[in-house]
RNA sequence: UCCGGCGUAGCUCAGCUGGUAGAGCAGACGGCUGUUAACCGUCGGGUCGCAGGUUCGAGUCCUGCCGCCGGAGCCA
């Protein structure tokens, strides 16, 4: 058997492809079946005078998504799509498939997502997952060149994290355990063990947000760094974003053109980023007619105001302590904001990186533990990061989902997950 | 939780100031030797989200509820 985008180097070949139904045109005494195999479409030419009885009819009552095995001579032909077509001998039905539920043709955002299992065999989505995989890969190349080691965290936690509220409960064994937010505080604890240590993996937040950006369960890699300092750890966001561009650009041109993609939009995110202090930030958005004031949190509309003057993504640096989490360092040039950045998506696509220096003195974490009324119990073991040989370090959250959307030019973040978690939505 | 929008055939939708249900696609059958979401013909297919109310009469108007979508808050 051989896979479809191979079939260049089987012309004038016999050979079986195995795949599923695309679709199905029945002319009278010629027939075309478009077969799917999971790497590429071929275009299957059935000929009533040249099959047997039983091979004909078998081929014209094939319906959507019915899974076979076809076999035929591979054919360079202009009029198919992608240049070449298999001449059909032989016809194997291997599972049908009556009343497949989507069709070629628009079909509503529920609908879809109730068929989500199916949906996936479209070439749309087909073609988001396949850029998300490439950047899944492209950022364990990235880390993994860099020196960084992987080091998984968990997902079962006790009470830590960074908002409370926020967190989805399950029993373990008789005490209460959380489904991870963050694995930041794990990768922290990895520092003075490897230096440079980074993790992949889901994390789960309970927000009630119902909005193009979110997923109750997306993936995040946080990379964690000692001796590297906000200024650092800025600059490698940077190049982290370029390279993740570039690769899809390398190795995912023909889905990001088939999804419609701006690709020289793409292709004009080189360093360095533009970068303001939120102070900056808030002057700007009150010339752009904004009623953001110094303290308040940036908010969704603010976010396009300040990333619509350019195609670059954006740094917003140094928030206000209070609307940031506990464990940023407090900035020594200006008490009342922290050391720490946003990384704004242009187009729109919001916030994709969270990064912040780490507070390292045990005395002034504390107090924010408890200004913020943590459970301080449940933080003892991450203090003893502070207190045997506490260390300058910086590190940052990228949401895959959001980069996944921007990159692709995908409207909203489901699409980029094949099984999206949204705030009703636990099936399939 | 709050604000806005939408629920009609398997799917996507139309249905006017209230008068008794329609199209395309999908499915079944028939026709056609080069189609590209092929085309042409025939047929089957409805608790108009649910429950009340107004009315001689409700898909259409009113109230409540449910579901979905987008946004706010919160965040990646």
């Amino acid at each position: 058997m051989v896979e479809v985008r191979d079939l260049a180097r089987h012309t004038g070949e016999e050979v079986t492809v195995g795949g599923w139904v695309d679709q199905l045109r029945v002319h009278g005494k010629v027939a075309f079946v478009v077969v799917r195999d999971g790497t590429g479409y071929v275009q299957c030419v059935a000929v009533k005078q040249e099959l047997e009885e039983e091979t004909w009819e078998a081929a014209t009552g094939l319906t959507q998504e019915t899974s076979v095995m076809v076999r035929g001579e591979v054919r360079a032909e202009p009029r198919a799509p992608g240049g070449y077509e298999l001449q059909l001998r032989r016809l194997q039905v291997v599972g049908t498939s009556p009343e497949y539920p989507i069709q070629p043709k628009e079909h509503g955002v529920e609908f879809l997502l109730d068929h989500r299992h199916l949906w996936l065999r479209s070439s749309q989505q087909r073609a988001g997952l396949r850029v998300r995989a490439e950047v899944e890969q492209a950022i364990h190349d990235f880390f993994y060149q860099r020196g960084f080691v992987r080091l998984d965290t968990p997902i079962l936690t006790g009470s830590i994290g960074e908002h409370a509220g926020t967190l989805f409960s399950t029993d373990y064994f008789g005490q209460n355990a959380y489904l991870a937010q963050t694995g930041q505080l794990y990768v922290e604890a990895g520092c003075p063990a490897f230096r440079k240590v980074y993790c992949f993996g889901p994390t789960f937040r309970a927000e009630k947000s119902k909005t193009r950006r979110h997923l109750t369960e997306f993936w995040m890699v946080e990379p964690e760094m000692a001796f590297v300092d906000s200024e650092g750890n800025m600059r490698l966001q940077e190049e982290l974003v370029t390279y993740l561009v570039e690769r899809a650009l390398e190795r995912c041109r023909p889905e990001l053109e088939y999804l419609g993609r701006d690709l020289s939009k793409l292709e004009a995110v080189k360093p360095p980023f533009p970068r303001i202090s939120y102070t900056e930030a808030i002057e700007l958005l009150a010339r752009k007619g904004s009623e953001t004031r110094w303290g308040d949190d940036i908010g969704g509309a603010d976010e396009t105001l300040l990333s619509e003057d350019s195609h670059l993504p954006l740094f917003v640096y140094n928030y206000p302590k209070k609307v940031k989490a506990f464990y940023m360092k407090e900035n020594p040039d200006d008490p009342r904001t922290v050391l720490c950045d946003d990384l704004l998506a242009p187009e729109g696509y919001g916030e994709i990186i969270g990064g912040s220096q780490r507070e390292d003195d045990l005395d002034k974490l504390l107090a924010r533990i408890r200004e913020e009324g943590l459970p301080e119990e449940a933080y003892g073991w991450y203090l003893d990061l502070r207190r045997y040989g506490t260390f300058p370090h910086s590190g940052f959250g990228l949401g895959l989902e959001r980069t996944v959307a921007w990159i692709t030019g995908r409207k909203h973040v489901r699409e980029l997950i094949p099984f999206p978690r949204l705030l009703n939505r636990l099936y399939p």
